[in-house]
This record gives structure tokens, sequence and C-alpha cells, in this order.
DNA sequence: AGCTACTCCTGGTAGC
DNA sequence: TGCTACCAGGAGTAGC
């Protein structure tokens, strides 16, 4: 589903035509998608407000609005599992399952769309304060060697559980933690408070070239979901290791890829390449 | 502190 | 063909 490479796509792709345009109106067919505010009040903080910025934090797009050259607020928008963003001239259909629309001085109009309703599209005058709890950017300056080794061995956390927690780590999902996991040989079920810094490195490393990866193929698309606000698949899927590939032979070593459930999440791992944690009594650590 | 279960949603698919 | 049942999952929340 949209993870950090495919909100970094999505994002990369409206920017030129957000930016700078002011929105002349709105329409919203699915009040929930706005998070909690109405829809009349939604239309009166959007509507004549200006596009400063489209920014990617973590998994949010944060579309920044002013006013007389002044900030007001901002759109803060989740794809959860199939949003999709797309710009499009005026007379563009969005299908039937259309959420918001924002018509644009330019004559176009940005459309959120969203088959399972899970994505948001919320108005907020401090964005900041709604995305405070995240976690530092993999891709960032602030991911170290040094924080993430300390941070993982500060917490007695399943790793897997871990790396997927949005206030740890930001914008990794169930896709690329599992490749990560793979990629630094490590079990999905391993404590996090066990792991050296040598193991922290090496899945510090993998997972910004698996991100890296990812956001060059223009992220990955292998339902009927994911799509770039073009309109054109990524392309990442091919490469995956293990995600979805149940059965099917580690491109490694050969060893079938087992599934497994870590936190109500399906999780794909090579038995042979990422060996499970040794399993012992609580009691016995000392 | 950290875990599980549940909620929100609907298209796709397996089984009959 | 058409029905039922179940699955996928990001994030928030309740409860242990």
């Amino acid at each position: 589903m949209p993870e950090l490479p495919e909100v970094e796509t999505v994002a990369r792709m409206i920017r030129p035509s957000l930016v700078g345009r002011t929105i002349t109106s709105c329409s919203v067919t699915w009040k929930r998608t706005l998070g909690g505010s109405e829809i009349a009040a939604f239309r009166r903080n959007v509507v004549g407000a200006r596009v400063v910025s489209v920014e990617r934090r973590a998994k949010y797009i944060v579309i920044a609005l002013e006013r007389a050259r002044a900030s007001c607020g901002a759109l803060v928008c989740h794809l959860r599992m199939t949003g999709r963003m797309h710009v499009e001239r005026a007379d563009w259909d969005p299908g039937k399952f259309a959420k918001v629309r924002l018509d644009l001085d330019s004559g176009r109009a940005f459309h959120f769309i969203d088959v399972r309703k899970f994505g948001r599209v919320e108005f907020t005058r401090e964005p900041h304060e709604l995305l405070a709890e995240l976690g530092p950017e993999p891709l960032g300056a602030d991911f170290t060697d040094e924080w993430f080794s300390t941070a993982l061995r500060a917490r007695r956390r399943v790793l897997k559980s871990l790396l997927l927690d949005q206030a740890f780590l930001a914008g990794l999902g169930n896709i690329y933690v599992d490749e990560s996991l793979h990629r630094a040989r490590l079990h999905p079920l391993q404590l996090s408070d066990r792991m050296t810094r040598e193991q922290a490195a090496v899945l510090r490393r993998e997972i910004r070239a698996v991100l890296s990866e990812a956001i060059a193929r223009e992220g990955s698309s292998f339902d009927a979901f994911y799509r770039t606000p073009e309109g054109n698949p990524g392309s990442f899927q091919d490469q995956f290791q293990v995600y979805g590939r149940t059965a099917e032979p580690c491109r490694s070593c050969a060893t079938p890829i087992r599934r497994l459930v870590v936190g109500q999440r399906g999780t794909h791992v090579c038995p042979q390449c990422q060996p499970a944690p040794r399993r012992r009594r609580s009691s016995a650590q000392g």
C-alpha cells in the first residue's frame, strides 16, 4: 500500500500543478475523509487560499496554504490503503470513488479518490501539532547509526512491530519493512534490545537503500490500487525479495519464502536467510 | 511498557 | 451465475 516511496512519488508529481494555485471552490462527497471537520467549515478554510508548498512527511502529504501572503494552515493528507491524488483538467471524470475535489484557478482540479475510505484530507491551522508524534525520517539526516542503535536497544519490542511504529521511525509500512529485514538478514520477531550495533547499522543501510531504490522506480504497484498521479504503476514490485512471494523460492538461496503473522500483519521471510531468533524464557534473562 | 483485539471499508477471490 | 465468507491493511483506541 502507499508507503514512503509511493507518497514521495505522489507529492513530487502533484507539486508542480498545485504550488502557486488558488483554490476557487470545492466539493466533498464523503465527509469522514475530512477527519472530523464539517464540510462547510472545510470549504471556508480552503476556498480562496493559495497553495504555498507540497511536502511529504512520513506517509503524509502536507499542502501548505496562505491568504494574503500569510500562512493560514495546511491540508494534511494520508492515502492510507487506497487513496489516490490527481490534478486534471476540469472536465476529467474522477470516477465513483472520488471523495474530495478542489477546483484551481489554473482551470484544473485536484481530486482525492479512495476506494476504501480510510484516507484523509484534513485541514488544520497547526500541521506541526498533527505531525508532532512522528519519529525521524528514514532518509533524513536525523536517522543515524548512533541514534538507531541506541533507540532500538532502549526498547524491548518485536523488531517488525517497532519498525512499523510511526512514532519510532516514520514512513515504513508492511512491504518495505519485510524487504528491509530480508536484505539485512534479520528475522521480524527479533527483539529490538538484542540487536548489535553492527546489525543496527546494516538494517539502517538496507532501509535507506530499499526506500531510495523504490523512489527511483516510482513506488510499487501490485494490485488495482496504487498508481502515480499520472495514472501509471510504479515498478519496484519487480524487485521484491519476499513480500507477496509466499512459497516462491528465495532469490538468494532458493528456500521457499514463508508467511507468518506478526502484530496482525502478513509477514514474509526466508527461513534460511533470516534465521528465527532463539526462543528463551523471559525469566532466564539476567 | 508492550501486546492483542477491534474498528473503519470494499474489491477481489476462493469455495460451493 | 451467484452466493457466502474471508482477506488485505495504516492508524487509532481500548483493555490487559
